[in-house]
This record gives C-alpha cells, sequence and structure tokens, in this order.
DNA sequence: CGTCCAGGTTAACGACCGCTAACCTCCCTG
DNA sequence: CAGGGAGGTTAGCGGTCGTTAACCTGGACG
C-alpha cells in the first residue's frame, strides 16, 4: 500500500482549510481572504493554485464522492465472508469517514448545489453509484427488502452515519473505538428494523 | 383543538417562502429582492414585516425549535402506556415534522451560525432541551444505556429521521404513510441495536 | 552569471446585496 | 369627507467580495 508521507502540498493544504471553514460558515459565508489566511498567504494568492472559489468547492465535492465510491468498491470486492462481511465492511468505512474528516461529511450534502451544472452532475452520479452499490449489498442480506425500501433504508442510514458533526467536539466523546462501534451497531439494527426483522 | 383555518398572514407566507429558498439555496445564497418576489411583492417590501434578513432567519429558527421542544413536551405528558408508549410518540411527531416541514428540517442544523449570539444561544438552549426531552425517555425503556451513549445515540437518530430531505422529491416516495412507518422501525431498531438488544 | 518561472504581494475594479429614504395609494375611521 | 396609517413602490448609498492587473522575489538551471 503506497500510504502518502510527504508533506502536505499547498494545494492540499488550502483545499484542508477551505473545506473546514466552508464547512463552518458555508460556502457564501467565508470569503477567499480567509481561505487564504488560514495557510498564510493572503487572498488573490490563492489564485495561483486554483481558477477560482467555485474550483475550490468542486474539487472537494467531487474528491469526497469519488473517494466513498472508489472505497467503497474496493470494500466490496475485498472483503470475504459473504454479504454480511461486505455490509459490515461498508459501514466501517463510511463510519471511519464521518468521523476522521467531519467538514468533508458537512459539505457533502449542504453545499452541493453552489456548483457549476457540469460538477454537480459528476457528483450526483458518484453519489447515486455509492447508493446503488450499498442497496444491492443490503438487498442481499436482506431479500425481504424492495428495492426502493432498500434505498430509502440506505438514505437514511446515510444521515445516521452522517450525524457525527452533531455528536459535540471530537474530545466530548466517549472516545473514538466506542463512538464507532456505537454507529456500526445502530446502522445495522436500523437495517435489520427496516426488513422488519424483530428489534426485541 | 383549536386548528387554524385562517387564510395566512403575509408575514406567515414570507417566512414559508423564506424557509424554503434558505434550505434550497443556503441564507447567503438567496436575495432579498427574491424573498420579496416568491411573495409577489419586491425586495425592500419585506421591511415592513422584519427588520431585516437576518430576523427572518432567527424566527424561523427559534420558531422551529420552540415547536419541536412543544410538541415533544405534549407527548410526553399526554401518552399513555409507559415508556414505550411515549418514546413511540416522540418518534412519530418527530417523523411528522421531518416530512411536512422538510425545509425547516434542512435548515435546523445548517444555518444555525448565521444568527445573533443571543438568538443562537436561545435556539442552542431550546434544542438542548429537546434532546435531553429524549435521552429521558430512551434510557426508561433501555435502562442499559448510559447518559453519553444515550445521548449519542439519540443525535444519530435525529440524523436518521432528518434524512428525509435526501429521500427524493415527495412524488417519488413510496407514500407518506409507508415511508413513515418505514423510518419509525429504523428508529427504534437503531436504539434497540445501541442498547446491544440482539437484532436478528 | 543571467534568466525565468513559481508563487507571492498590493491596488483596484465591478458587481452584488442589504438596507434606507422618499414617495405613493388605498382603505378604514371619526 | 378629511386624514392617517398600513403596506407597497423605486432610487440609490455603502460595504463586501470575487477577481484581475501589475509588480516583486528567490531559487533552479543552462
Amino acid at each position: 500500500m503506497a500510504t502518502r508521507t510527504d508533506a502536505p502540498t499547498r494545494r492540499e493544504q488550502i483545499l484542508r482549510e477551505a473545506a473546514r471553514l466552508f464547512a463552518e460558515r458555508g460556502f457564501h459565508g467565508v470569503g477567499v481572504d480567509e481561505i487564504g489566511a488560514a495557510v498564510g498567504i493572503s487572498g488573490p494568492g490563492l489564485y495561483r493554485h486554483f481558477a477560482g472559489k467555485d474550483a475550490m468547492l468542486a474539487e472537494l465535492l467531487v474528491g469526497i464522492s469519488g473517494q466513498l465510491l472508489t472505497g467503497g468498491k474496493r470494500r466490496v470486492a475485498e472483503a470475504d465472508g459473504g454479504a454480511e462481511a461486505v455490509l459490515d465492511s461498508l459501514v466501517e468505512g463510511h463510519i471511519d469517514f464521518a468521523l476522521d474528516d467531519r467538514p468533508l461529511i458537512t459539505l457533502h450534502d449542504r453545499e452541493l448545489d453552489r456548483l457549476r451544472d457540469s460538477d454537480r452532475k459528476l457528483v450526483r452520479q458518484l453519489q447515486r453509484q455509492y447508493v446503488e452499490l450499498w442497496v444491492e449489498v443490503v438487498r442481499e442480506v436482506y431479500p425481504a427488502l424492495t428495492e426502493p425500501t432498500a434505498r430509502s433504508a440506505v438514505h437514511s442510514v446515510f444521515g445516521l452515519l452522517n450525524s457525527t458533526p452533531h455528536l459535540g467536539r471530537p474530545g466530548a466523546l466517549p472516545g473514538r473505538g466506542v463512538t464507532a462501534a456505537l454507529l456500526h451497531r445502530m446502522a445495522r439494527g436500523a437495517f435489520a428494523a427496516a426488513a422488519g426483522d424483530a428489534v426485541l
């Protein structure tokens, strides 16, 4: 595995800070000067790295959707142990993402409409593929679920897992592992209940 | 029950449209002219009804939080049949809200930071009380849950229930009743799983 | 050693937007 | 029927913000 150990490039640095600021105050709520200040350069200096403010948001959202989809596909391909294990792996991957990249999770479903048409279509397509990936696996585990119901259930579980930004600052949590385990249990419980399994 | 049958006042009309627009494009993304146009008057005419754009957002968010809390308290007081029934009533009430006022649900956790300090504190306090209401009931139903865990679980279930805006346009759903029932099952399943009950 | 480019800087322009000012016009009421 | 307030209108001010222009600078390299 080619884990990157390099120092982050300036571009990456900018993207990280932009994501944080966008998540905190909304796309229209932060100015380019603030983003620049966050990385130690000032305002227009950003234009040496990005075509404009929109381009930063686009790269962030496309990146997120792409990463989620790629990671999901990888887990589906690699997991061994049947559909149950695949679903657990998907849940685990999504939770890792939701816990480690909370600003991105926030942006992901909040600022999509600020994109140019072409970018928005691309992101939507990636998101849709990711959802379909889950729907297939979920229906394999719970054959009782119709496709529309499974899709609704998947969206709802995403809502559950993406609630991490509301769980208080990272320090206030009972500990990352504990939180991850809780979210995992709840997600599986929600799916099981969606399929009508007894929950008591 | 004093159901209101009056025609909506202009103020209410403005608030409804403002909520829809804020949810669609974000607080900073819509101008006062657009809000005016949505109710058939133009731009500055709004200032006969509100002190400013901020005041509209404040009234919306305070209103939402207040309604949720009031409705929750009422359900806790009125429900008969023990803690299980109370929890079911809370879930039902929240789902009604999430399905009927989707723009407000969106605003509720998206634009809080755009408020003046005093308003934000008020909204946060109302939200906290609402959460605590749920936490108490949940811990009554599932005594195995510690308080922090119960609180995390409640936030996560809110995320699940508030996912309704992502479920596609109101027409594309399998039908309101079916969707409500699905969300209800999933919420209860998630709580049960949080408490460690067997989900299979 | 000269030169060139990557990556900064500050100044400033143009557009937009929230809000106020000034004015108009019904309609209700004494 | 006079008058006044509720609820509109348009014009325009002032500030903010994204973006561009013009300029500077240090280091890589032929």
